[in-house]
DNA sequence: AAAAAAC
């Protein structure tokens, strides 16, 4: 095998520690900083050397031809098992399994040591096609190793790059819409870039600017930024892309829902035109489409999981509907229920930040160990908190849509909507932070009369995942008047997603399962039975009115709720609800459960937790 | 109407 090796291994990357190994190293451009008269000007100035191309690993794939021996009935057979579909032209073989990919051993050492089994979806499609030097659009849910997918052929082809010279910037840069994402993926990055000595910066607000420009000043292979920051360090000088090869633009339907396409446009515009992009996006609309266009040259996209907007079937999805006042109330109570759980890892979504503290405020006053974060918070106080939810100190976490995409904190086993969020979206990454790597979670929502216009999207979300459906939610999804207008058009699949074209309401009907359309009869594929440990809500289930739904928050994890068939009334196909054994015994029944509550227990925090430190405001 | 993100 040519071209890299393990001699890269621990070998010094400093500056000028080596010849360059292709190329004649980043000394073209415009050189060093300070050249520039107004800090504006350093943002027109293009200062890319064309010549500099590095066409090593354009080539890589071709000379690691292992994979393309596949045959295509096999590939196929992968891609139609993993749901895995691409489109665009070369896009090569996907891998099978981790040696497949060729991976130098710093590389595979690591990903050995982490014990996966085999590659997820995205990865045995993504790795090749990132390998092979072609841009790449990928559309999956966060949590389906998305991160590796783009970081370790970042590394590959970092380690094929002339060594950095001082005043160069990175090489790869990734591009994330929140700061608490940007450090997880500087994290990973750390990790796999660490064998071949690669360093790594996180560029984001609210921290000071010190040692981030310390390290961009040593020298950094890989930087994750969130926009803001970085164009400030552009416009001062204080770093540059002329080097940058390797575009990772993360979350890009989030980033431009967040208004940074004005930012990422001026960011993008500084990076060589002959570089590498992959861009990463959990829904494919028109301004997505577009960015893509503008940005990536012929570029493979490929779409893991339902092309539908779809929930991760891990998750036992929980819908109360009820009104405004009653929701402080039944989270209370939910809440004693789940703190009696092993396994109690919770997040709680507001829609608001005032909302965020007031809940946290209430909880915390109750005596639950229960921290919030939003993004009024100082980035100070943010980090402390993730940490302290990370590390399990903290179980429970309040948090407005800062922690909705893209966070990776394990064993997360309860999502609670106190509000419904604004769309569709936003509730399935929302609900996607827990049941992460295959494990199994349980998301409760309260729905209200304020959230009708979303009811039709949500029905349609349950039952794609198989969910029993609150008869109320149903009514609701009736009367809420769910526009068919897109029926039977062609090429829905992208329209669906067009939350920005319609203007007004957003239209998630055409994507109905239709099969699934016709009833309550119409019973599952699969019944959700995994979820023994989770929290059964309302041992009453629903009635023909939907009016039993609520009936006591249970601790049951088969409860008839789980267990019983979408559609078909659990009064029909009713399993008495089995208490775990620290709720104090099976035979018990289902009398504490009963609607309304009649054993109100002040509540015992599980976990003494000492306040927070006191943050600066 | 709110959330995120630069000073």
């Amino acid at each position: 095998m040519p071209g890299f090796s393990d001699r890269d291994r621990g070998r010094d990357r400093g500056y000028g520690s080596g010849p360059p190994r292709f190329g004649g190293g980043g000394r073209g451009g415009g050189g060093g900083g300070g050249k520039f008269g107004n800090p504006g000007d350093r943002l027109r100035k293009k200062h890319w050397n064309l010549d500099e191309l590095s066409k090593f690993d354009k080539n890589f794939y071709q000379e690691h031809p292992d994979v393309t021996r596949r045959s295509p009935q096999e590939v196929a057979q992968y891609r139609s098992t993993k749901a895995v579909t691409v489109k665009g032209r070369d896009c090569p073989n996907p891998i099978m399994k981790f040696h497949e990919a060729s991976f130098p051993t710093y590389v595979m050492d690591v990903i050995n040591k982490a014990g996966w089994s085999e590659p997820t979806p995205i990865q045995a499609q993504g790795w090749p096609l990132a390998l092979s030097g072609k841009d790449m659009v990928g559309i999956a849910q966060t949590g389906s190793g998305k991160t590796l997918s783009y970081l370790l052929p970042a590394i590959v082809h970092i380690n094929h790059q002339p060594f950095l010279e001082r005043g160069d910037g990175p090489i790869c840069l990734v591009l994330a819409p929140t700061r608490e994402l940007a450090q997880q993926v500087q994290q990973v990055a750390a990790e796999y870039g660490r064998a071949s000595r690669l360093k790594s910066v996180c560029v984001y607000g609210g921290a000071p600017k010190g040692p981030q420009l310390r390290d961009l000043d040593r020298g950094v292979e890989i930087c994750i930024a969130t926009p803001g920051r970085l164009i400030d360090f552009l416009e001062a000088g204080k770093t540059n892309m002329r080097r940058c090869t390797y575009l990772v633009l993360d979350e890009a339907d989030r980033m431009l829902d967040m208004g940074f396409e004005p930012q990422i446009r001026k960011i993008v515009d500084q990076i060589r035109p002959d570089r590498q992009t992959l861009m990463w996006s959990a829904t494919w609309p028109k301004e997505v489409r577009q960015l893509a266009e503008d940005f990536l040259k012929d570029y493979v996209q490929i779409n893991v999981g339902a092309l539908q907007l779809s929930a991760n079937h891990n998750i036992l999805q929980i819908v109360d509907v009820c009104n405004d006042g009653e929701k402080e109330d039944k989270l209370l109570r939910l809440l004693e229920e789940i703190m009696s759980e092993k396994e109690n890892k919770t997040i709680i979504f507001t829609e608001t930040k005032r909302r965020c503290d007031e809940i946290t405020r209430r909880m915390r006053r109750d005596g639950w160990p229960a921290m919030g974060i939003h993004g009024d918070k100082s980035q100070q106080e943010r980090d402390w908190v993730l940490n302290e939810f990370k590390f399990g100190k903290a179980p429970i976490l309040i948090a407005t849509d800062v922690a909705s995409r893209g966070l990776d904190v394990e064993d997360v086993k309860f999502v609670i909507n106190f509000d419904y969020p604004n769309n569709s979206e936003d509730y399935i990454h929302r609900i996607g932070r827990t049941a992460r790597s295959q494990k199994t979670g349980t998301a409760y929502t309260f729905f209200t009369p304020n959230n009708m216009r979303q009811a039709s999207d949500l029905v349609a979300v349950l039952r794609e995942a198989n969910q029993a459906i609150n008869p109320k939610l149903l009514q609701m999804a009736d009367r809420g008047g769910h526009s068919r207008g897109g029926r039977g058009g062609s090429g829905f699949r992208d329209d669906r997603r067009d939350r920005y074209s319609s203007g007004g309401r957003r239209d998630f009907s055409s994507f109905r399962d239709r099969e699934n359309d016709r009833g309550f009869d119409s019973g599952p594929k699969k019944v959700f039975g995994t979820n023994s440990q989770s929290g059964g809500y309302g041992a009453s289930g629903f009635d023909k009115s939907g009016n039993g739904f609520g009936g006591g928050y249970g601790t049951n994890g088969q409860s008839n709720y789980g267990a019983s068939q979408a559609g078909a009334f659990p009064t029909q196909n009713f399993q008495a609800p089995q208490f775990s054994a620290n709720q104090g015994g099976a035979q018990s029944g289902m009398s504490h459960q009963q609607f309304p509550f009649t054993q109100q227990q002040a509540p015992q925090p599980m976990v003494p937790y000492p306040m927070p430190p006191q943050f600066p405001q």
